[in-house]
DNA sequence: GCTTAGCACTCTTTGGCGGTGAGTGCTAAC
DNA sequence: GTTAGCACTCACCGCCAAAGAGTGCTAAGC
């Protein structure tokens, strides 16, 4: 009775991916019909009985059919994880990702747009991560007649500019030394290892220039870990769509939360080293999100992902396609970020 | 009966400011009780009759109190237009805007940030228009071994960078001469100001690197429109918190619309050369929008304006706040590009 | 010991019905 | 022109009964 038999596991699945599909109740007689096990619906009561006391399953009243908990999600997305196929239609509709080189937030705003309108349910995508990426140029463009402006190039594209004001006049000529002169120091460094040591060499080098490159050096402590934090989120009302959330008392919570960035830049950064993963109803920290699911992914070289992307749906969400998605526009993030580089 | 009179104005009013309070029909007892004119709700409900059949007020159903029409409100916004005035409590709430020095799109995006949350409800910000700003540099910065990238700064902050192929390898002196060479040859040129024929001179002169330039020449013309469509929207999920929008068959469209950008950089563009402008209700074009108003703002200098914000909630507006508050960011904004220029 | 037919039971859903209350329009008097 | 009085309309609410879906339990069958 206690232990989890193949028919079991059968109807499990059964009842998971029919709920899937009406988002009702699964009563005795429907499986019965639906698995052709030749065993009666009587039989398929006793069994329910026993998925919903080991937790698999629970009732919304006496007289409903069974709906899944999440506990008995987790089950069946643990088993369906590995099987998650695309068709070659479903592979085409998600076109060529925009190369990160039109920048950072490009990409990842186009792939969220993507995701969103493929799935029909809401998309969270972090650009990639900035930090390790490698220094090229900096060049100093005069403005006005005391600001400059600083733009900085990468490996992987150029960041947004940043104006410094040097509060004394300065000479176009000069300006171009220093951009060269920064450059050389700075270039083939990983952001995140320009350390206030090595800035302070390039400081002393410029003696004749400190303030412009005491400006850089703060704004790039500053705004880097900045960039990080950002995620960019489409579809939110796709959750409007969804049975589950016809009743405004449920929804609102949910989209007032998908207009938080912070939300979801917490929930990417915890990806826990795994290529794919998800977070079921309850298991989300964030208790608004206790009706949903996210189905995350990270992408970037192999062994150091740089940016994530996710999924975020009801919990009876269509796993198997889902899983599939978010793992190939990943993995097509990845192809165009290692062509980038 | 058929003039609209002093008192039929003043009860007019009283019903619409109620109704916006309420979100209630509004009956003639209550405003008896409000106006303090020494009439009697007798006489309001023969004044609130006329007031109908001139097309001002409806009643959802007989025995219900009277609603404005969009008529109504039409005529209730033309007088109150002049006279929106914020506190000095209100005009805190609105922070400093972020420079556009820090790109275009981080200054609208931040503005419709500040509009959705200080408002409740859901707000639009278009960002400068690029195509008339004045170009300044141009840098191209070798990337690989046959790619360059281009990044334009103009008066107004720097644009995004745009990766060439150039399809053989270069030099980066020839580079700093080429960036130096195209930098002269534009710089105070109007974005749109740059035509073919101008760029043809450049090509001309540059003739050892004609495909960098063509490159950058056909990137400007395609580039510029795409950007000015570029709309960012926040707060959608505000509507969700107005009484009229709790039942979610009428809140999902809305809610869809709000994730098309393209239907708001229409509504932002015909701004009829009037520096606040509303839209109430069915006067908008798009049907969605039948239960919305707009209301929307140029910024920019005062011949040019460059950009528009908006606000979008139901036509039972605080139309008094909403429009003050959009004109006093428009002003905030147009203050902060008339600093960068 | 597992399976199953039969059946009573529970609980949601739906629709009908009368009472209540808000607000109106009309009429007649001021 | 204004207003008191009054009949009328209609949404809203709570109540109740019928219908329907699905269950758990029991007892019989393999």
């Amino acid at each position: 009775m206690r232990v989890l038999d193949g028919r079991k596991t059968a109807i499990l699945r059964a009842v998971i991916e029919d709920h899937i599909q009406t988002a009702d109740p699964v009563g005795s007689e429907t499986l019965a019909h639906r698995l052709r096990l030749g065993v009666s619906p009587a039989t398929i009561r006793n069994e329910m009985a026993a998925l919903e006391e080991m937790g698999y399953l629970s009732q919304p009243h006496t007289s409903a059919g069974r709906v899944p908990t999440d506990r008995g999600y987790r089950l069946y997305v643990d088993a369906v994880l590995m099987e998650a196929r695309l068709t070659p239609q479903e592979r085409a509709r998600v076109t060529r990702p925009v190369p990160v080189a039109e920048g950072p937030g490009r990409m990842a705003e186009a792939a969220a747009r993507t995701l969103a309108s493929v799935t029909e349910y809401a998309s969270v995508v972090a650009p990639p991560r900035t930090d390790h990426l490698l220094f090229k140029h900096v060049h100093f463009i005069p403005f006005g007649s005391t600001r400059v402006m600083a733009v900085i190039v990468t490996n992987a594209g150029v960041t947004e500019g940043k104006m410094l004001d040097l509060g004394e006049g300065l000479d176009p000529d000069d300006l171009d030394r220093l951009s060269r002169m920064v450059s050389r120091r700075l270039e083939g460094h990983r952001l995140d290892e320009i350390t206030d040591a090595l800035l302070a060499e390039v400081v002393h080098e410029a003696a004749w220039q400190q303030r412009a490159v005491r400006e850089l050096a703060a704004w790039l402590h500053r705004y880097l870990p900045m960039v990080q934090r950002r995620v960019f989120i489409d579809g939110a009302a796709n959750i409007l769509k969804q049975p589950e959330f016809q009743d405004i008392r449920t929804a609102q919570p949910v989209l007032l939360a998908l207009q938080q960035e912070e939300i979801f830049s917490d929930l990417l950064g915890g990806s826990s080293g795994r290529a794919v993963w998800i977070t079921i109803g309850t298991e989300n920290p964030h208790e608004v999100l206790h009706a949903c699911s996210v189905v995350a992914a990270t992408y970037g070289p192999h062994d150091m992902p740089v940016g994530a992307l996710a999924i975020l749906g009801p919990t009876r969400m269509k796993y198997g396609k889902v899983i599939a998605m978010v793992r190939y526009l990943a993995h097509s993030l990845s192809q165009a970020l290692g062509d980038a580089v």
